[in-house]
DNA sequence: ATAAACTCTATATTTGGCTGTAGGGTTTAC
DNA sequence: GTAAACCCTACAGCCAAATATAGAGTTTAT
């Protein structure tokens, strides 16, 4: 007699909402069992393997590779090299990150340096005087989206 | 006889594709006439423009942003003391930002060192033994998404 | 005169990890 | 027996900054 958990006991036990376990298993990350009512049920394990994706969540991975490793795992492999790899690409992308933020910050201290005191006169067609002294690149603007969230405010 | 320009020529000049010069309109960050057609017509100086707002992209301003920016201009104010502002919320928002990852990159490589030697036993229903020695923390999974893109590859 | 090149609007798509909704059916507690 | 609480599917929406497409009209060059 197998202890069969409803979705909603799941998601308590989990603390994660509904939706998302039916988000994950539509991803092929978690599977269940089908009642005669249509109804999603589960072994206790799937607690366990839901902690299982959190804990692959906390260190950097992404639900597209955490399937994998999960599909390693599934084909009777053992996925800790993959995990391995995986692990050392998040942290050199992370350094790469690191290293291009500390350069665009030190370029926008620049600017804020160099504007702290003067107040340019405005030319004729001049939108900000300050913005129009900034040269544009492209690689800075890509930067820039990339690295800084914009948070949306109401007013 | 003023000089009227058409989309595409705006476009040839500051490197934009149209659609991105219709929808930059449509967010109110630029102006056109209509011709009897229906086409757009621009005066010269809207290169101008749309060179300021990749000026203002350049130093980390969101369309959103440049849009107040352009707003406060147009109401006759000079909106330099904005921009700094928003350009230092900029540098204190990178500064957080790059403190977050340094954190979180030494985080990640703690479990790289204590995994590098180690295969652990897998227990039973374990799918990985090394992550399951993680301890999920909501905080790092919420840095982890914000702090990593995750590139889509094929294969 | 005709075809190439341009323009228009409106809508869909991209990115990841979900959340929310509508419109149903099922189970459970009283 | 009935109402609350649960479950289902399928789809829409969110975030930014565009890009792409369909289907139609206009201008320009030859």
């Amino acid at each position: 007699m197998a202890v069969r958990l409803k979705i909603g006991e799941v998601a308590k036990q989990t603390g994660l909402a509904v939706g998302a376990l039916r988000y994950y298993e539509n991803l092929g990350l978690l599977t269940s069992e089908r009642g005669h009512n249509g109804y999603r049920y589960y072994s206790p394990n799937a607690v366990h393997q839901v902690q299982f994706i959190k804990k692959a969540q906390t260190i950097g991975l992404s639900l597209d590779e955490i399937g994998k490793v999960i599909n390693l795992h599934k084909q009777g492999n053992t996925p800790c090299s993959l995990v391995r790899s995986l692990l050392q690409e998040k942290i050199d992308q992370l350094d790469s990150q690191i290293h291009q933020m500390i350069e665009f910050k030190a370029e926008l201290e620049a600017y804020r340096d160099r504007w702290a005191s003067n107040q340019p006169q405005p030319a004729p067609g001049d939108i900000c005087p300050l913005i129009e002294t900034v040269r544009h690149s492209p690689e800075a603007a890509v930067t820039a989206r990339q690295v800084l969230q914009h948070p949306h405010q109401d007013t």
